[in-house]
RNA sequence: GCCGAUGUAGCUCAACGGUAGAGCAGCGGAUUUGUAAUCCGUUGGUUGGAGGUUCAAGUCCUCUCAUCGGCUCCA
């Protein structure tokens, strides 16, 4: 008989007959190495523990241990999940299944809705199924024959997939019992090796086959499942926690924001709401200044002339707002860069002014369709520290350099350590030369290597007129969004045939570089909201100090305070209310508002508030003049903490 | 836009097809209070909107609007 040699991880070989499986091995090793493998990595691949080995190979056990041992167990629960429905719900044809960020999802095709009772029932039959003990067994065959199996078991979409996978690779099944999905594998041996307390069906949404609108809506089951009760616990707190600090939620608490269905998805700022707008705006101005920004005003609505100048009547008409008045056809803008190219060509420039920088925090309205807008997040009415940078081919380099500098020194502000990065190159359509593109994308990748940056290239998913770079941070509940971008543009200045006069005398191309640093306004509070938990730092707080007399006795020595800190610049209201001090400060404390200043019979003597932070509760008493010393500078330097 | 869910007082939630309610907030009064809820009283609603079925609709049906979870989209 013919024997392999298998190469264990510790370096070690062993010799076992041709057609030893990993489960073998395992016990050749350890009987309780081999009960705990789930399944295996050969050469590189995963395998199942009963596979065959017959050839000499690497061998290692995938215990729960293992980084892979998460995915093949939540991708044999959704199997399981598959099998259930199969049982419970003949009718419903299978699609896909597969394993994602936080869990998986199946898609079945089926005209009733699955109801939550359904998903119930289909936990507690997956748990029957556990229990069933069923065994898990891979098959290899010919495509032909998958599809011929799907095809009798009337399962359409697995029987396309066969098709189409199995023209370039060898195709394989999975069964247990009754239930055959076509798969890659690996998965566990058996069903009974799934816990049942492990998983969790969390809900039903709708999902196009294959992800294209143009085809049928499936219906997708989200669900989770980890290695232990106690993470999948973990995780359905975790959830919780999020939705706890989601920003729809909180402004609502916080008074910072409202909705109302006569304006869909464009968000009433409140009072306190704009404090927090406005001094994002400011912190933004204040490096406008710094970086020899120049802020200009535009209109809000245009002749289509522009829009089809720019292109956007072809390319984005269906995202504008657009109304005829006069017979005549107008549309509000939705982006601030044509609108500037108007102002940059209205007059000539010298190759000596370049680069020009001109920012805009002119309102964008951008028709999103209904069911895509959300919150803050993803609005029709907005704004953008928008600005375009117009400058000579050789500039770009170094403006975006100076742009990544001022992305990190904006994000460090708000503890936004790690910002994704993302590079989209050429796109198939676009537009100029060879040349400028080699130029840009060279540029571009020179200095996100410079930055030591980590960074994901997206090849081909760059705009149609140059490369992109695009900032994304997480949110408190995963979800990823993107805030900056950079973008190279060699289309804009053409259309508008913009120029300036090079030193030759000559007219001489700008280049554009669109950028916004925060993105949208909107969004940025939106997900600043959630990471902050409501509790922002104390130069974005609406509120800053709240002062609690605690008898009626004490209210006009607290208003002499809050003078006194208003005069400082502060932000300050007296609770005057006839409430006990604690009836205050659970408000306050609820409020988020950073320092309450409880004010009674010693305070009064001694000219001092008794300060209480709301992240360490009583500090004790100080004085005023250290009480604003202390505030004032926490509020300059923008910092993260109280005290 | 598509699939599904939800919509009752400012907020959180009740109400079998049979008289729309509670807590908190608000308002009035009492209380003068020392670091997360003092007590009493009280206002508040075209049950998102429009139709329909029924003796009777918050409840059932149709349409519509908004929001939520996804899909698609997202220069």
């Amino acid at each position: 008989m013919p024997e392999i040699r298998v190469t264990l991880p510790d370096g070690t070989s062993k010799v076992f007959p041709s057609g030893a499986t990993p489960q073998q091995v395992g016990e050749s090793i350890s009987p309780r190495l081999a009960a705990a493998s789930l399944a295996a990595k050969s050469d590189g691949g995963l395998v199942d523990v009963y596979r065959p080995l017959d050839h000499d190979c690497t061998l290692e056990l995938i215990t729960e241990r293992s980084p892979d041992a998460l995915g093949i167990y939540r991708h044999t629960c959704a199997h399981l999940m598959a099998n259930a429905v199969k049982e419970l719900f003949p009718e419903a044809k299978i699609a896909i299944g597969p394993v994602i960020e936080d869990g998986f999802y199946y898609d079945f095709d089926r005209d009733a809705p699955f109801t939550p009772e359904d998903l119930e029932r289909i936990e507690a039959r997956m748990r029957e199924i556990i229990a069933r003990d069923t065994p898990i067994r891979r098959q290899e065959l010919p495509w032909q024959e998958a599809k011929a199996l799907f095809d009798r078991q009337q399962e359409p979409y697995k029987s396309e997939l066969a098709y189409e996978r199995g023209q370039n690779e060898p195709v394989s099944i999975y069964r247990q019992g009754a239930f055959d999905d076509f798969c890659r594998g690996p998965h566990l041996p058996s069903t009974g090796r799934i816990k049942p307390d492990t998983f969790k069906l969390l809900s039903v949404a709708g999902a196009y086959w294959k992800g294209d609108e143009h085809n049928k809506m499936l219906q997708r089951i989200y669900a989770t499942a980890f290695l232990s009760r106690k993470e999948l616990e973990e995780h359905l707190t975790r959830l919780e926690q999020a939705k706890a600090r989601d920003h729809r939620k909180l402004g609502r608490d916080l008074g910072l924001f409202m909705l109302h269905p006569w304006a869909p998805a464009s968000p009433f700022f409140t009072a306190k709401g704009a404090i927090v707008y406005n001094e994002l705006v400011d912190l933004m101005r204040e490096f406008y200044r710094e970086y020899g920004y120049q802020e200009v005003i535009t209109p809000q609505v245009f002749d289509v002339e522009l829009w089809k100048r720019s292109g956007h009547y072809e390319h984005y008409r269906e995202n504008m707002f657009l109304a005829e008045i006069d017979e005549r056809e107008f549309g509000l803008k939705p982006m601030n860069c044509p609108g500037h190219c108007l102002l940059y060509g209205s007059e000539s420039h010298s190759y000596r002014e370049l680069p020009l920088r001109i920012a805009d925090f002119g309102r964008l309205h951008r028709y999103e369709r209904s069911g895509v807008t959300q919150g803050l997040t993803r609005v029709r009415s907005f704004a953008q520290d928008d600005a375009h940078i117009f400058c000579r081919p050789e500039q770009i380099e170094s403006e975006i350099r100076s742009l990544f500098e001022l992305v990190r020194r904006t994000y460090e502000i708000f503890g936004f350590v790690d910002p994704h990065v993302y590079f989209s190159t050429r796109p198939e359509n676009s537009v100029g030369s060879d040349e400028i593109w080699q130029r840009a994308e060279a540029a571009l990748d020179g200095i996100l290597k410079a930055q030591e940056a980590v960074f994901t290239v997206n090849p081909g998913d760059g705009a149609f007129y140059g490369p992109k770079i695009d900032f994304v941070v997480k949110d408190a509940i995963g979800r990823e969004w993107q805030l900056a971008t950079i973008q190279l543009d060699f289309n804009l200045p053409e259309r508008f045939e913009l120029s300036y006069t090079g030193p030759e005398n000559a007219p001489e191309r700008p280049v554009m570089i669109h950028r916004a640093i925060m993105g949208s306004i909107e969004r940025f509070m939106g997900v600043l909201i959630e990471h902050f938990a409501g509790a922002f730092p104390l130069w974005l707080a609406p509120e800053q100090v709240r002062l609690l007399p605690i008898a009626d006795r004490h209210v006009a020595y607290s208003e002499v305070v809050a003078s006194r800190l208003r005069g400082a610049g502060l932000r300050v209201t007296v609770d005057a209310r006839p409430e006990k001090t604690g009836y205050k400060v659970r408000e306050a404390q609820l409020l988020k508002i950073p320092y309450m200043l409880v004010i009674g019979d010693r305070e009064l003597e001694s000219a001092s508030v008794s300060l209480r932070t709301r992240s360490t509760g009583d500090r004790g008493s100080v004085t005023v003049d250290t009480f604003v010393e202390m505030a004032l500078r926490r509020v300059e330097s923008r910092s993260l903490e109280l005290e």
